[in-house]
DNA sequence: TTGTAGGCGTTATCAT
DNA sequence: ATGATAACGCCTACAA
């Protein structure tokens, strides 16, 4: 609550004096004021008001993140990349939960306008066929217009660079990775309607299917373990269970394996199990996964922010196979 | 980027009555002035600047919710809590991830304390032994002298309202469960060292072991799956397996779970697992576990730092038994 | 090298 | 009912 002028009072130098030394100005000031000023401001336990000075310089030192959802494991660790160097500049990170509404992204993104972030974070999909698509482009316009850096870490229909794994590829080396495995009927479980990561994966699956000459098997499905569960039953119910199933990520890929031990089927005796991920989870039920680089996206994202680092950058993938997944018998 | 300023004149007021119009003030004003006001607003997409509003009003409509670990669905579940009844109240939830480091917590309460945040939530447990106790005190002083409220949401050596559960009694539940079921030899994995949960939990297990006579087995842990599979190795490799086991949380539970069924161990048959937070992960495995109302947590805190609700409350928890306790055979 | 003064966008006090 | 105007705390030309 020290505030400048008090330091300055106490320094006995002026106010902008006071600030110069305070904030590294390269304007010049004698050795003695700069000693007496940071004194003073010592004594004062003196804390520069970042409201004051947003105001003035129309910029703060807040990244903000908008995560899909907050409980998800994905863009957890996305969020962590991001922290984690933007702490090391500085910077606060504050997470924002869009509950994969469009409507809550906007309301997120006019008060980081508001407080005239440094730069905002998209870490999910952008939907294929969007009401507020305008309405969002706007927003990422005014931010934009407003100084704030603004990045993609998934598809979006945004005027923004980005920093992307490949989807497509991903879910067609998960898919390959079975075929080779001898597999043929192999099922998908998708991700939510609409979500260009949910068709960009289900378009690799299909792609490396359709080259080997398979017959694809879809199953709808979304994102959480409940999904997965209910897609497992649903297998199950029809009798004749496909050899393999690749799910759209690893938390439905644990909810079909989960449900599927349940219900008696041996995996990967009897059927083979796969996600997209690699998250926390996955490691832990030893599911096969393709790993991608969250915490790099993270780290990518809060770099074009703070650093101006090009973006439109495409990070690498790798599969990974563990014990849900095994050869024909 | 339209100010009052630009209003006023637009209007032909003065900046104040323009103020007046559009901040809500109980300040009378003709209606004829208000809705010329009014539609200059409208015309030129007025925003207020919050960033003004809180340098002179000293409050800003910012939450902050201080979490231990952003991955884990125990927070998870509690910001959004907070931020449900935060966003109702048209207020900002920003969740600050501490991992578990006080110098970092300490970090992010400057932080709340810079932009005169309307409250900060402590998510997560304090440590029993803290080196920066002192410093954390003083951050929370600071904080509520500046006018910020502040509420604990886990046992801390905090001068604040709280709103709990009770740690000792969940674990105790937990303990009798199993007893009920007929075991006797039954280990407990416990949580980090020094932190108030742990503890707690700990107790709330040794206090039901004692009052049935029987003898308690005690494994070091942690809060994570791995620490859960490292204990089911501990645990396998020593050759003798308890009857039961109770973890001190769900992740570790699942971990546990988890490494001895690969390691070829019957649960529930040979041996019963039950966690503790009942979080989401822990109903996909159909894990016994002690409900604790997480999302109840999460918006009382934000109803304390919003309308003054009283704290020092104590909420319900309540057992779940499921599919990972059996009776003796 | 140091100081003066205007401005950033609001709110609030005091006149009118 | 309306309008000046002084804060709030800081930055930054422009002067000296």
């Amino acid at each position: 609550m020290a505030s400048l002028a008090d330091i300055s009072r106490r320094a006995g130098v002026s106010i902008a004096t006071a600030s110069r030394v305070l904030n590294g100005s390269s304007h010049p000031v004698s050795d003695v004021t700069r000693d007496r000023v940071l004194a003073a401001a010592d004594e004062l336990g003196y804390r520069p008001s970042v409201l004051a000075r947003a105001l003035v310089k129309r910029t703060s030192r807040i990244i903000g993140v908008i995560v899909g959802d907050i409980v998800d494991p994905y863009f957890a660790e996305i969020a962590r990349g991001v922290a984690d160097v933007a702490a090391r500049a500085g910077h606060l990170t504050m997470v924002c939960n869009a509950d994969r509404r469009p409507t809550s992204e906007l309301a997120h993104l006019d008060v980081l306008r508001d407080y005239h972030a440094a730069g905002v974070v998209f870490a999910g999909s952008g939907y294929e066929d969007l009401h507020d698509a305008e309405a969002l482009r706007h927003a990422v316009d005014a931010l934009q217009a407003g100084g704030s850096a603004v990045v993609a870490l998934a598809a979006r229909d945004l005027d923004c660079p980005s920093v992307l794994v490949d989807n497509r590829a991903a879910a067609r080396d998960a898919a390959e990775h079975l075929l080779e495995l001898g597999h043929r009927r192999i099922a998908f479980v998708e991700g939510p309607a609409g979500l260009h990561t949910s068709a960009h994966r289900l378009e690799g699956f299909e792609a490396a299917m359709a080259a080997a000459g398979a017959e694809p098997i879809r199953v709808p499905g979304g994102f959480e373990y409940e999904a997965g569960a209910a897609a497992a039953e649903r297998l199950m119910a029809a009798g004749e269970l496909p050899d393999a199933v690749l799910a759209v990520n690893d938390e439905v890929a644990i909810g079909m394996l989960t449900a599927l031990r349940r219900g008696g089927v041996d995996v990967p005796g009897r059927v083979s199990v796969a996600g997209i991920d690699d998250t926390r989870p996955a490691r832990l039920v030893d599911l096969t996964s393709v790993s991608l680089p969250l915490h790099e996206l993270g780290e990518s994202g809060a770099r074009v922010i703070l650093e101006g680092e090009a973006g439109d950058v495409v990070l690498p993938h790798r599969l990974v196979a563990r014990g849900t997944t095994a050869g024909r018998g």
